[in-house]
DNA sequence: TTGCTGACTGACCAATCAGTCAGTAATATC
DNA sequence: GATATTACTGACTGATTGGTCAGTCAGCAA
């Protein structure tokens, strides 16, 4: 009937985060049963509850846990980088497209969807994600134009252009776009955003 | 106790699409209650059940009809402005832009959130409003580029990109930008966004 | 082999909420 | 004014589901 038991304490709470990111990610939060989360999980509902107090704590530790490590791999790859800007704002808008299709790509969108009801999780995201990466951009592009390398501009204005279609592209892959055929490919879309982007920024 | 019944038979539906759409808006589809919904139409929620044979109903109904009629308008406005590209493109971005703080635009945020437990809305949305929007959008650009007025690029490439920090905006501002202060102004944003654009595309 | 610990289970409880419907009262018709 | 019609009400129900907990059993130590 059912598996046989097993105790792997210091396992289950990754594998109950992942099964239930999957979950948000298709239904949302509310949406979402337990039960199906302890189904996907291989465990009992019960189980879920020895690692995380409730439901919404649950959905906090998903996004607390699994979001800033992506966040930081990217801050390192880009501080690794010292060439010209340009090839810099290449490689580090590239990097962030490139990790759309990772089960951690559905957070914002399920942090879009319930900060009416996680005031305090919208925050965190804010400030510990959105400010954070903006951050990121602003800092290469305040140095392609103290170099000369940009025309002189408010980097801190044209970071959010510059990750605006990202964004677009991995909220409508995540919902719309899983049920209607792609307009134009990722692909293009990157390419012919840089190519308009480092257009507009040249000196 | 209760205020006194009134028959209203025509108005009723109207304020039940406004009250839900301000409450799905605040939490969520799931989350919001129909009691709640009843409440703020100023009715009980029998009421509701004479005009929307469910809640999914009065979900699918809210965006039918209260979303339509705004992209129509913007065809209107478009069609019967006839001046150079630019120019052209540049009212385009702005009238979308002015239209962020209807109660309608919170609606893209509320079909992304549940285009999983909705696909025929998703597939409806994504033909009859963006598809629209965007051959919209290429046209204008189109034109410039017939006209020499932009330099030859891919149209239908550039009409995502040039709406990217709208949409941006617009679902920040519904969500965490409630909760968070602004980093750059709206209108500082659409200024420099419509400046790296006009420039990317001259010729 | 035996006994113990605690990770795990799943039936259960209590609360919530979409949807119903018998009854009420506002308007229309005569 | 009397009668008919129907928009409207709100208490009710059935189903769902977050959360609990008494009991079970895997794994380990002696």
């Amino acid at each position: 009937m059912s598996t046989p038991r097993t105790r792997r304490k210091d396992a289950r709470p990754d594998e109950i985060r992942a099964a239930a990111l999957a979950l948000f990610a298709e239904r949302g939060f509310a949406a979402t049963r337990l039960d199906d989360v302890a189904r996907r999980a291989g465990i009992a509902k019960g189980t879920i509850y020895l690692y995380f107090p409730t439901k919404e704590d649950l959905f906090r530790a998903l996004v607390r846990q699994d979001l800033l490590p992506n966040l930081a791999a990217l801050e390192q790859a880009a501080a690794a980088h010292s060439g010209p800007a340009p090839a810099r704002l290449r490689d580090l808008l590239a990097t962030m497209a490139a990790r759309m299709d990772a089960p951690t790509a559905a957070i914002p969108r399920l942090i879009l969807a319930e900060s009416g009801n996680f005031p305090a999780l919208a925050r965190f995201y804010a400030e510990e994600v959105v400010a954070r990466g903006l951050a990121l951009l602003t800092r290469v592009i305040a140095a392609g134009v103290a170099a000369g390398e940009f025309r002189p501009i408010d980097p801190a204005a044209v970071a959010p252009l510059a990750v605006a279609p990202l964004v677009m592209a991995l909220l409508w892959r995540g919902s719309i776009g899983r049920h209607v055929p792609a307009t134009p490919g990722p692909e293009t879309l990157l390419a012919t955003h840089l190519d308009l982007l480092l257009r507009a920024l040249a000196p």
